[in-house]
DNA sequence: CTCTCGATAGACTGATCGGTCTATGAGAGC
DNA sequence: GCTCTCATAGACCGATCAGTCTATCGAGAG
């Protein structure tokens, strides 16, 4: 369990949040399935999140955000754009395999959520640009001119998070594999196209 | 309005379940909504859905699949692998514009549907499958290898899916228009890297 | 004409939804 | 000891959920 219970109920609601919505989307997640996974009590989610559903599942998409944009600083710090992105592109992988393709990516979820849950859709956008930038610096930092790292960034965020999506849905692992293959070949050339141009 | 209402409630409740979708999601489109947009009795639901809300949004699924795949087909006849990816982002992109962001991709939504929903999972795994074979089938056409084809085509329907995603959340078309720049240059330098060994 | 069948409209069910409420208990600070 | 606060447990609310049912209507077939 992600929840070790010693933490308390704004600990765990959110941490149950994030899981359930990993799982089933937002309209999907239920305060009673909630209740029941975090095993809380009703009255401590007006406590914490006196907006109730909507802004716990808000929290909990700034939270998770958080987390991704942090791990995706780690891998930028490397000085090799190839092992930035096997870094990224792995993350996704072992939580895929981890859960048995049970979770997907909560920012995704959070993403599609729709124009009601409008607080976790700017959360999400919010993080998915911030996912972009972080990379963009990582990618700049090992030799890759700002406005290429740019796209560069943004295609691997969107390859991974759409990769994803459909590994889970497959089953199967594949896409992402492909995503790995095809996102370190166009690395490699965009850095061998920036040498050339330096030169 | 999709639906002409010239079409039978069959035609209707399909395209109405289509739109809900992918505004809302799965579970978070009722069958009143539905009722509503379709403008159809209730007990239409039943007489062409006997296993009601889930079989009708897996049909809704399917058939959206089939619309989704013949475009790429017809994309993927182009003789030039920049231009079927001009193609595949162009559509995404109008989409997008076309309903000020309101609606993404029918398929994503019911990729993320969860295990309730199961069907539609399934129909959405299937169609991004297809997806991906008949993008490979084109851009080995236009000389790609076909182990070089497959990973493309792969990284072209992640990419597109992820940035039509992050595009909607951001409700901004530059997720589209990096991950067509950087698309455009890996196909050239993946044609290049081919010819070269073939030489 | 009648008979039939799909479409429509809408009442109705039990279950579940998000949210509010009260009551009880446990612990910290005074 | 006595509050005061938060966590818990669970009853309760109106609204909505998916699904079933009945009744009426209209078009086509006999």
């Amino acid at each position: 369990m992600a929840t070790p219970d010693a933490a308390g109920p704004r600990e765990r609601l959110l941490a149950s949040a994030i899981t359930l919505v990993r799982q089933r989307g937002v309209a999907g997640t239920g305060l009673n399935d909630l209740l029941a996974h975090s095993r809380t009590a009703r009255g401590s989610i007006y406590q914490h999140f006196p907006g109730g559903k909507d802004e716990l599942v808000a929290a909990s998409t700034r939270l998770a955000g958080q987390v991704v944009v942090g791990r995706a600083a780690r891998a930028a710090e490397l000085d090799d754009p190839v092992a930035i992105v096997h870094q990224v592109v792995e993350r996704a992988r072992r939580g895929l395999l981890e859960h048995d393709f049970g979770l997907g990516c909560p920012i995704v979820a959070a993403a599609v959520s729709g124009p009601d849950h409008d607080p976790a859709v700017r959360a999400a956008a919010e993080t998915l640009d911030r996912w972009v930038e972080v990379l963009c610096d990582g990618l700049e930092r090992t030799g890759l001119e700002r406005r290429t790292a740019e796209g560069v960034a943004s295609l691997v965020v969107s390859a991974v998070e759409g990769a994803l999506l459909h590994a889970r849905a497959a089953r199967s692992v594949v896409p992402l594999d492909h995503v790995e293959e095809q996102l370190t070949f166009l690395v490699q050339a965009q850095s061998a196209a920036g040498q050339c141009a330096t030169d």
